[in-house]
DNA sequence: CTAGTTGCAAATCATTTGCACTTGC
DNA sequence: GCAAGTGCAAATGATTTGCAACTAG
């Protein structure tokens, strides 16, 4: 939500940039397509392009202030970039998005690579599951 | 390679998926798009479909002959599946892919869902990073 | 002022689907 | 013979791009 932290990406400071900075700052939800930005952008009488919205997006993952993911097949999702790395599980019903890090996966990734002859830029580990809560669809009705 | 495999998944055999079948099998490259298969049915003068195509990988991975990944952003790559799971790290200059299993991430992946309260029926692990191999692009020139 | 940005519409890419025509069993 | 399978072309959904109008510095 800082408007330097455009300043140093070299981008300029712009409605659009910011208002979209914004509604991912707005955590009330933290992984978001493009598409839901652009519907928070039209509930908000913003009038800006799903267009802008995927190229300041993909600016916004350049300077690292957002990483993409890819939840499901078809569709990006994106997050605002919080200091720490971690990993995620989906529910696969319900759409439930937990996140989570553990240190030892981390360090056996590093092992891994180093011992394959690679050096890790990146890595993207997501578990699918179903998830016990209430609220879940798949849940089998109590007998 | 097996017609048996189709009957057992309640698949007629049919021309189209033993041919693609076969060319999956053909472990020149493990990891295909649906397009290289295409390309490759082009290649041996088969008179097969892109969407055929699509629509036989698709079933054969409902039939678990077949894994679907998503390396790169876009597009879906196929890989037969021959007995054992396994996790991938793949080249960004390249695209060289390599497999690798490691035990203890997958127990450390099966506790953390529990604690989590998901039970997992899926999961990807994808590293990206480049390689320190001689064909590689991005190799720096010797000093 | 002017390079960087944006909105819109049209283009692209990967994948899916409708439908009339084959083909396996 | 008939349901299942296929080819083709058109439809879809996500994302990108060309371009003329706009705006931040």
């Amino acid at each position: 939500m800082e408007p330097s932290q455009l300043r140093r990406a070299g981008l300029k400071i712009t409605v659009p940039r910011l208002k979209i900075l914004e509604i991912l700052a707005d955590n009330q939800t933290r992984h978001m397509s493009a598409e839901d930005v652009y519907r928070r952008l039209l509930d908000a009488h913003e009038d800006i392009g799903l267009a802008t919205v995927y190229r300041v997006l993909t600016q916004f993952e350049a300077a690292g202030l957002v990483t993409r993911h890819h939840f499901a097949g078809g569709t990006a999702v994106f997050e605002l970039d919080q200091g720490e790395h971690h990993d995620h599980i989906v529910c696969e019903d319900c759409g439930r998005v937990e996140e989570f890090t553990d240190a030892s996966i981390e360090d056996r990734q590093r092992e891994i690579a180093t011992r394959l002859g690679f050096k890790i830029t990146d890595h993207s580990l997501i578990l699918r599951g179903r998830c016990v809560r209430d609220g879940c669809p798949h849940r089998p009705p109590p007998p």
